[in-house]
RNA sequence: GCCCGGGUGGUGGAAUUGGUAGACACGUUGGACUUAAAAUCCAAUGAGCAGUAAUGUUCGUACGGGUUCAAGUCCCGUCCCGGGUACCA
């Protein structure tokens, strides 16, 4: 008998289930480390090789951390509210709720054959009303605040009423708000409880407004910009349409700053840090204000405030408010027609548009430094939702500009000091700056500076600050989310009070209604579980409300009383190791920031970021493979001779293909229309295919489940092997190739240490020198690896470790002991088999890592005189105990070194154990 | 266009601070064991040149330069691949 991988890991799987080894309790005397994967959407596919790279990681690092001494928390759960699975309810009628239950299951199945560590008594499920009660209070939490600026955060919405009731909002900006009306104290007063309602929304972080919304036909529902790419949806890729609607939007604008700064001391890597950058696209600038003819005054932002002589006229957006007033009477005609025409443009077609397009108001404005007569201009590559929707044009230093000056023949002056502007404009910084009165011959940062400290000082505008980040549309009219607990009266909307939540009714179809209304309107009064007012909100929230906050959930999932109890949230803190894909980097992870940060200010958790360290597994991508059918006919080619042919490619299942030759009888037994097909085969009778790496998908066949490798080869070779094909954070195509290697490895391992009759053959004699060598060389560099999250060179240094073992002939029980504890978090069955063979009584999950003993560590390896510089210093690599006049030698005798020291002796040699050594001349 | 990554044998990838490039594994080839297969074990394996051989020697980390006693690693320029983003003033 041999390394038995079945039975092991069923038995163990059964034995840790039934303990409860993995159940973590807090323990406030012992340090913690919180450990977190992005919880995945259960979904109808189930799981392939690629998800649970990630998971795999993680749970190698919690198992390592729990051997350093560590109570650590690695939970899981399921982000189970979401599209998928309500489009497979309208097709099949079948409940989201059923089918999220199957495909729980089938997850739960499939994750456990891996044997993942995780403490299932703290599963949570957001589609789950114990849940989302919770995401709905907090909600309820956004509902009734508001952002105060000068603070600098979140404060009750009671705040605001007393500031109104002293002070009205006249010329304030005191609050973040999106509203236009301005009032003062008494007039406050006057208005009605409706009217002081309707102004109030205007200053929710949660608030109803109409807004331009991605509006998305095909899903009948409204998408958040990041749920859009290219101009479609980013699930199922049907076009986005621009459309005005009443929606519930959140604030997070209003912590555009804070979520902008906050991620300087994240411990993220670099490219996704800029990835949020510069989705809130921070950019330092100055408003400025130009008089027109008819004594308006035309607000413009720019970041280039240096170019301030090199304006030749403004460009108005179409939406702009100013565009009737500013329109003369003989360009009416010519304006109305380009403002019809763009209003029928999408925002897509707008965009895809390469040609300048715009046209002349007739108006004039002043340039408030020359007094220039300006043109204004309008045109819609000016975007009414950035800025102040008016730019002030300037077209040697704006390509934009540049190309509009051109098409419409407007004169183009040059503030650049020797730069050709005849056939592009200059964007660079380097040049100085000519023909600017004041800003003459300074370079650009200093031209910056001054052309500011003379608009202010002069009152023409201000410092400001602009963000590209828009606030977050927060509702979707589909029906597989958490509800609103919010109700109408006469329009305007409530809460319900603090104790009630909503429980998502039960409908008869999925689909919106007859009118157009979400799928909720189909729920009469009877299916609410609480109806007060005129209606209930019908909206439900987006995928992301719950996954927002689901990582403190998970410190106390069974609360009933709180969200999470507040002993809890001091213990466990920030999430120390977050892992997931890079997918999530505007999406999952800014609005989990966003609401950190307002949870924080509301003094409810007591840190502002939710994760400290963020590793971004990377893709596993699939490799496909192609049989070419020669066109109009049954006959397929092989790769070689395809050339030759006039053929058609197509995906054939990776299952009937193996080391790219495919295996005829499978394929043919297929399809029917396969059952017939004729081959051209190569001339050692095989038929090659082709191959591609592409994503992994079931329609191109080249899906590999878990579970048919685990079947094969054991969930520890597989471990061990999806962490040995290549660093992490790296994309790359599974290949099935290499596993036999990693098996290979734990087979040898097993034989080894068991003789003929599988009996735990070790030895308790003390070991060779070599072989503590080796054993510690392996604890130390697995324990700097595992550090620094390589989790991919582990693999081969215990590979090597073993390989070391082997040939001294090494059986000793402690090293051997060393050796599975090393080994333990990569395959936790083999070890725990093996540990329970040797004697222990007790789970190796409660083993502690082992000592690295430096004495063991010397090297043997000496390496040529390295460095030189003018002190003549000399830098050498070399064992600890070497005698110094070999050292001399040494050095003496290199060919390089020679050359620059002729004859004379080092004086002086200085010498460090195991490191670079400097020798003094 | 702009911003981030990256480019190392037939393949996946090592090389942690500039210090023997190619660890480890796959694949391939040859051999042992076997009636045979599977399994296992041993050996060779970056390229070129010289040699019967041990061995010696030159080239070699996308390309072209540079710094350094020493460069896959640092600097400048070019090309290619991947990701993000875009009329954001």
């Amino acid at each position: 008998m041999q390394y038995n991988f079945k039975s092991i890991e069923k038995k163990w799987q059964a034995y840790w289930s039934e303990n409860s080894t993995n159940k973590v309790v807090e323990n406030y005397k012992q340090d913690k480390f919180y450990i977190l994967d992005m919880f995945p959407y259960p979904s109808g596919a189930g799981l392939h090789v690629g998800h649970p790279l990630g998971y795999i990681a993680s749970d190698i690092y919690a198992r390592f951390k729990k051997t350093k001494g560590f109570n650590v928390l690695h939970p899981m759960g399921y982000d189970s509210f979401g599209l998928p699975t309500e489009q497979y309810a309208i097709q099949t009628g079948i409940h989201p709720k059923i089918a999220t239950d199957e495909n729980t299951k089938r997850y739960r199945s499939q994750l456990d054959k891996l044997g993942f560590a995780y403490d299932w008594s703290r599963e949570i499920r957001t589609s789950d009303p114990n849940y989302y009660k919770w995401t709905q209070w907090i909600f309820k939490l956004l509902f009734n605040s508001a952002y105060c600026t000068i603070q600098g955060k979140a404060v009750e919405i009671s705040d605001v009423i007393d500031y109104f009731d002293s002070n009205g909002n006249i010329g304030a900006s005191y609050f973040c708000d999106d509203n236009i009306e301005e009032f003062t104290a008494s007039q406050w007063k006057l208005f009605s409880e409706e009217d002081k309602q309707r102004i109030l929304l205007c200053y929710r972080l949660a608030f109803l407004s109409d807004t331009m919304v991605n509006w998305c036909p095909k899903l009948g529902t409204v998408l958040a910009n990041d749920e859009v790419k290219e101009g479609r949806s980013e699930r199922g890729g049907f076009l986005v349409e621009q459309k005005k609607m009443k929606q519930w939007s959140l604030r997070i604008t209003a912590y555009a700053d804070r979520l902008h700064e906050g991620l300087n001391d994240l411990d993220w890597s670099d490219s996704l840090k800029e990835m949020q950058r510069n989705w809130i696209g921070k950019s330092k600038g100055v408003t400025m204000k130009f008089n027109t003819e008819s004594d308006d005054l035309i607000e413009v932002f720019t970041t280039r405030s240096d170019t301030l002589f090199g304006v030749s006229f403004l460009v108005l957006a179409p939406e702009h408010e100013l565009v009737d007033r500013l329109t003369s009477d003989q360009q009416r005609n010519d304006v109305d027609t380009y403002l019809n025409s763009s209003r029928l443009k999408s925002e897509r077609e707008r965009q895809s548009e390469k040609k300048m397009s715009g046209v002349f108001t007739g108006g004039y404005a002043y340039h408030p430094f020359t007094g220039d007569k300006l043109e204004i201009w309008i045109a819609d590559y000016v975007l009414a939702s950035y800025g102040t929707g008016a730019v002030m044009a300037v077209p040697c230093g704006d390509q934009r500009d540049w190309l509009f000056a051109n098409h419409y023949n407007i004169d183009i002056s040059n503030i650049f000091k020797d730069v050709d502007i005849s056939n592009s404009a200059y964007e660079g910084k380097e040049a100085r700056i000519i023909n600017s009165d004041f800003l003459n011959n300074l370079s650009c940062e200093d031209a910056i500076n001054l052309s500011i400290e003379r608009i202010v000082k002069e009152g023409i505008g201000e410092k400001r600050i602009n963000y590209r980040l828009r606030d977050a549309v927060f509702s979707r009219q589909r029906y597989w989310g958490e509800p609103f607990p919010v109700y109408y009266l006469n329009d305007i909307p409530y809460l319900l009070d603090d104790k009630t939540f909503v429980t998502l009714p039960d409908i008869d179809k999925y689909l919106p209604t007859e009118s157009g209304e979400p799928p909720l309107a189909r729920a009469q009064k009877d299916d609410w579980n609480v109806f007060k007012g005129d209606r209930m909100d019908t909206n439900i929230m987006p995928g992301w409300a719950g996954s927002s906050w689901y990582f403190l959930r998970f410190m106390d999932p069974l609360n009933d009383t709180e969200f999470v109890s507040r002993e809890k949230l001091e213990y466990w803190g920030q999430v120390d190791l977050y892992i997931g894909g890079a997918e999530h980097a505007v999406g999952h992870l800014l609005y989990s920031r966003f609401w950190t940060k307002f949870l924080y200010d509301k003094g409810l958790i007591f840190f502002e970021e939710p994760f400290k360290k963020l590793i971004n597994q990377g893709m596993i991508l699939g490799r496909s493979n192609f049989v070419y059918r020669i066109k109009d006919s049954n006959t397929f080619v092989t790769k070689s001779k395809k050339d030759e042919y006039e053929t058609i490619s197509l995906h054939v299942d990776i299952d009937f293909v193996d080391n790219d030759y495919l295996d005829l009888d499978k394929f043919k037994n297929w399809r029917n229309e396969y059952s017939d097909a004729e081959f051209i085969l190569d001339s050692d009778g095989r038929y090659q295919c082709g191959f591609e790496i592409e994503k992994m998908s079931k329609s191109k066949y080249n899906t590999q489940t878990p579970d048919d490798l685990i079947e094969k080869y054991g969930a520890d070779t597989l471990r061990l092997y999806e962490m040995f094909l290549g660093p992490l954070e790296q994309f790359k195509p599974w290949d099935v190739k290499g596993i036999s290697g990693v098996h290979n490895f734990l087979k040898k391992l097993w034989r080894h240490i068991h003789d003929k009759d599988n009996n735990i053959c070790v030895s308790v004699d003390t070991a060779s020198e070599l072989s503590y060598k080796s054993i510690h060389k392996t604890i130390k560099k697995v324990e700097e690896d595992i550090e620094r999250h390589s989790f991919n060179t582990v693999v081969s240094t215990l590979m090597i470790c073993l390989n070391e073992l082997i040939e001294q002939e090494c059986k000793n029980q402690s090293i051997i002991s060393d050796f599975l504890i090393l080994l333990f978090p990569y395959a936790p069955h083999i070890t725990e088999e093996i540990w329970r063979e040797l004697g222990n009584k007790e789970s190796i999950t409660l083993a502690s890592f082992p000592k690295f003993n430096s004495k063991y560590l010397a090297e043997d390896q000496i390496s040529c005189p390295v460095s030189f510089n003018g002190k003549m210093r000399f830098k050498i690599l070399l064992p600890f105990n070497m005698d110094k006049n070999k050292i001399e030698d040494l050095v003496m005798s290199h060919e390089k070194t020679k050359k620059y020291l002729g004859s004379s002796k080092p004086q002086r040699i200085i010498i460090v154990p195991n490191k670079i050594v400097n020798i003094v001349f």
